[in-house]
DNA sequence: GCAAGGTC
């Protein structure tokens, strides 16, 4: 009896070969297909019982195969009025450029026993395996399906998930449905009905797409250029106090930091001048650390690469899935923050040692520098952060971008490699009346990981002069100063990644686009930063920059405005690489008119916010608990979006109303 | 001519 077959099925090709280099030790006879990335590898491999030895083709797909359309009463434009979007027949077609892709899983399935699923244990991953399951029952409805559970590529790991597989998660992929079934009807009715809607206002064919993700994009945009219009300019005052010794100016600045009342600072400060003498209350030297970087995620790739590197995080994205397929770095869409213990860090240093530029420091972690990577909190259990797998030479990459996004990606891999910088401030603390003010200053004492993380900056201070506690000293100079506070900027790139990502605006592979599609839709528009443009206000005073807490953690998922203080400060000013290219990103007429709109009609939830989506994601979250099923999912949130679609409807004149308002002659 | 999500 000939062994019987197994059809093993990856998300992607790279997951294919790997996969099917580890379980046929080699021995593989590759045959292409008729899609140019898909290839399908046969060899034999020794399962687990009941199965035992068997034929094994491995193959892949391209993510998913399947798309989502109206019927034919429904497809065109003009063939239904856009609310019958909410409940119009919705077919699943393979379209063209799948086409090859489904006749290759069709073709190997008739023979086989068993499918075997390999596609990314995610959940979009779920679903892509119903994807392939249906298609290859279609062609052997006797085919039994199993799926392996896997969340690297380590050969232990993978030979492990070969021997025992399990089924798909059928909640899973039924959230997917969801949320592919509701972001079709919704954005289909919406785009159409508003495009329609402003057709004449607009007087082109342009078209004004809904979507779920794109629109509180725009939102967050928007409110950022309204913080901006609205703002007022504050006086504020505070007191300097300056103390000239050993030929330095050492400057205290006031506990209170400043106030907004004249009066009230006047009258500290004459009291602080009735004193004649300023008391040491105390001098403090302690260490400090700036903490290396976490390994790099997705999102940390493109906030970085926008910021430090000055490229749109598309393009970011663009060369990184470049530099992957070329095998120089490992798989560029990941959410993990932590290294697998498995793998092996050292070997991955070893290859940097050739690098003319940071060869030297990778042999240094090679001779004793290396330093286990810490731990972030995010682990996708799919793939691994993100990190170089092979030397590349400048000489071979085709462009400057694609060599400064390598060179990030690297040097980022051997900071996480290497240690905290080590330094030490010392902290004087003055009572001078009844005001208490503080200076400060640093020491670096070993810069480690900054050495190669060439993108940050922790500099020694001046050296503060000698202060004894309980001393007492006549201040130099003491006096008031007037400030105004100043207006935000507006959002930023690295910014706007952020706000998505803490509000669970699209995943890590389409936050990029999103911010693409409103720039296409001309919702927004981009410019470089003009340095500094910002910072001209009342914030006068800098902050001594060493805390390092600050600068290297606590950014993770956290709000835009952190990142703001760091990019306009001094440190994102003076740090190396492509400066001065960074987006911010300022709403059109037509952006700020849609927001304006839509919130005039005034709904509960605006959709330029962003509760919609994350109720769609609690949603998602509670059929794969087992708590709702799709049906209850989609039947509530597509009744909660036609009421609103409903509303909209009978209210477009307000919309109509912003648009030319914005818009208008 | 619509969405968002995979991947190339």
């Amino acid at each position: 009896m000939p062994p019987k077959k197994i059809l093993c099925i990856a998300e992607k090709p790279s997951i294919a070969k790997a996969v099917s280099q580890h379980m046929s030790g080699g021995q593989t006879n590759v045959r292409t297909t008729k899609n140019k990335y898909i290839k399908n590898y046969d060899f034999t491999y020794l399962f687990a019982q009941p199965w035992g030895e068997c034929a094994v083709t491995m193959t892949s797909v391209l993510g998913h195969t399947v798309e989502w359309d109206f019927d034919d009463a429904h497809r065109k434009w003009n063939s239904c009025a856009p609310g019958a979007l909410f409940e119009a027949r919705t077919v699943q077609v393979i379209g063209e450029k799948t086409k090859d892709v489904a006749t290759n899983i069709t073709h190997e399935a008739r023979n086989a026993s068993m499918l075997f699923i390999w596609t990314d244990c995610d959940r979009e991953g779920e679903y892509i395996g119903t994807e392939v399951r249906d298609i290859a029952l279609k062609a052997n409805p006797r085919i039994m399906v199993k799926r392996a559970r896997f969340s690297n590529i380590e050969r232990a790991h993978i030979l492990h998930a070969a021997q025992n597989p399990i089924d798909l998660d059928e909640r899973q992929a039924a959230a997917v449905s969801a949320r592919i079934e509701l972001d079709l009807r919704i954005g289909a009715a919406f785009t159409r009905w508003q495009t329609t809607a402003l057709k004449a206002i607009l007087g082109s064919d342009q078209i004004v797409s809904y979507g779920s993700c794109q629109f509180p994009t725009l939102g967050f945009v928007v409110d950022r250029y309204h913080k901006i219009k609205n703002f007022v300019a504050e006086p504020f005052w505070y007191i300097k106090v300056m103390q000239k010794r050993d030929d330095i100016h050492v400057t205290f600045n006031w506990n209170r930091s400043r106030l907004f009342d004249r009066m009230s600072t006047v009258i500290l400060f004459e009291r602080c001048l009735l004193e004649k003498y300023a008391t040491v209350i105390s001098t403090v030297s302690k260490p400090a650390r700036k903490l290396k970087p976490l390994p790099l995620t997705t999102v940390e790739l493109q906030k970085q690469g926008s910021r430090l590197l000055g490229l749109s995080s598309q393009l970011v994205m663009t060369i990184a899935e470049k530099l992957y397929i070329s095998g120089f770095i490992s798989y560029p869409r990941t959410e993990t923050d932590q290294f697998d213990k498995a793998i092996d860090l050292r070997a991955l240093v070893d290859k940097q040692i050739q690098s003319e530029s940071w060869g030297q420091f990778a042999q240094g972690l090679m001779d004793g520098g290396f330093s286990q990577p810490c731990m972030g909190k995010n682990n996708d259990k799919a793939h691994p952060p993100i990190h170089p797998v092979a030397f590349v030479a400048p000489s071979a990459l085709a462009t400057a971008d694609e060599r400064k996004v390598y060179e990030l990606i690297t040097r980022r891999f051997l900071a996480c490699c290497s240690e905290d910088a080590i330094g030490e401030t010392t902290t004087v603390n003055i009572k001078y009346g009844d005001e208490h003010f503080h200076t400060s200053g640093l020491i670096v004492r070993k810069r480690n990981y900054l050495d190669v993380y060439i993108y940050e900056k922790w500099v020694s201070s001046q050296i503060l002069p000698k202060f004894r506690d309980g001393e007492r000293f006549i201040p130099t100079e003491a006096n008031i100063t007037e400030g105004k506070t100043s207006p935000p900027a507006y959002l930023t790139e690295p910014e706007l990644i952020a706000l998505m990502d803490a509000n669970g605006i699209g995943t890590d592979a389409t936050m990029a686009d999103h911010i693409a599609r409103i720039t296409e839709r001309m919702y927004v528009f981009a410019q470089p930063k003009t340095r500094g443009a910002g910072g001209g206000g009342g914030d006068a005073e800098e902050e001594m920059d060493n805390e390092p807490a600050a600068a290297g953690r606590g950014r993770g998922r956290g709000h835009g405005r952190g990142g703001a203080a760091r990019g306009g400060g001094r440190g994102g000013a003076a740090a190396g690489g492509g400066r001065g290219g960074m987006l911010e990103f300022i709403p059109s007429n037509l952006g700020i008119a849609l927001v304006e709109g839509y919130d005039k009609i005034g709904f509960d939830n605006s959709l330029s916010k962003p509760f919609l989506r994350k109720e769609m994601e609690e949603k998602m979250k509670r059929i794969c608990e087992g708590t709702m099923t799709r049906g209850d999912v989609v039947h509530s949130s597509l009744e909660q979006y036609r009421d609103m679609f409903i509303k909209a409807s009978r209210q477009v004149g307000i919309l109509q109303e912003s648009a030319r308002k914005y818009l208008g002659p």
